[in-house]
DNA sequence: CTCGGTGCAAAGCTTTTGCATCCGC
DNA sequence: GCGGATGCAAAAGCTTTGCACCGAG
């Protein structure tokens, strides 16, 4: 997934986004969306700040946060709200990934993706008849997944 | 809505609950359910509290958590993470409302329920596929209302 | 009478903000 | 060099927690 190809389509598409803002492409800036392309799956604020502390590249949280907002601006990373007990912000990349949706396990915490085309279908319906111009969603569903490791997890996880 | 009968059917419920698990039947739960069911649409901890205060009736905040804590528990209440920005958990009765989901202006903030039964037929069929035990879900709808008074709202509800 | 619940305030946690400094342009 | 961006730490905002007191069973 995190081939030379995608970082170099990443960064083409965030560099234009920054230039279109007029805002200023700083080291800071491009170095978060890679470590985020670096990632695989599901991260929220403070894990990222703590994986490229780890790699010692310091950089505020403040810049992290300021950063996710425009990745999120520009459809490079998508922000979740999983109601995973706490009120935790969930980041996720979105480049190259074909639309998906998320099956939380109420147990483990385990996240799964899953896609449903005729989800299209009852977006674009409902935009009709209720007049939205609907951009985009989010659909999550809540259960216990049936595996025999499930409360395993949840002690790695919680 | 809001009849005697369905005051009356929320509140046997919920004392069914309280006693299954060996709570007490404390005035204040069954105060801050009863607001709640006289409420209509959505709120937040802090807009129930403070509807409450303005009636007279004083409850702790905490009080007011751990009460929403239990009727979600009983599936009186739902309990929302709409990303309208701030991290703010919005809370719902949902006695005697068939199953709904959202579609959230960003611009306005306004939030309208809709509903559509071919989402049960996606979740039964994720659930199967992904050997999920699917208990509910959150399917919200992010775009722009096209109404005119669009930015009114805006301005009177952020 | 017992012990769970409440109230209050303080603490916790994520996220935002203010301000001095820094550096992209 | 100018003005936006960063870093740091403090502040803000929602939610949880600790503890003394109260009251449901």
């Amino acid at each position: 997934m995190m081939t030379p190809q995608v970082l170099e389509e990443i960064n083409k598409i965030f560099i234009a986004y920054i230039e279109q803002k007029q805002l200023r492409k700083t080291p800071e800036r491009l170095a978060i969306l890679e470590e985020i392309y670096s990632r695989t799956d599901h991260f929220d604020a403070d894990e990222l700040w703590i994986s490229m502390d780890n790699k010692n590249y310091r950089v505020s949280k403040a810049t992290v946060y300021n950063t996710l907002e425009l990745l999120v601006e520009c459809n490079l990373v998508v922000k979740h709200q999983f109601g995973n007990g706490k009120n935790l912000a969930q980041y996720e990349k979105s480049y190259g990934y074909k639309q998906h949706d998320h099956l939380i396990c109420m147990k483990c915490h385990q996240v799964i993706e899953f896609c449903d085309p005729r989800l299209q279908t009852i977006q674009s319906k409902i935009g009709d008849i209720l007049n939205f111009n609907i951009l985009h969603h989010s659909l999550i569903f809540y259960g216990d997944c049936t595996k025999e490791n499930c409360e395993k997890n949840k002690k790695a996880n919680v």
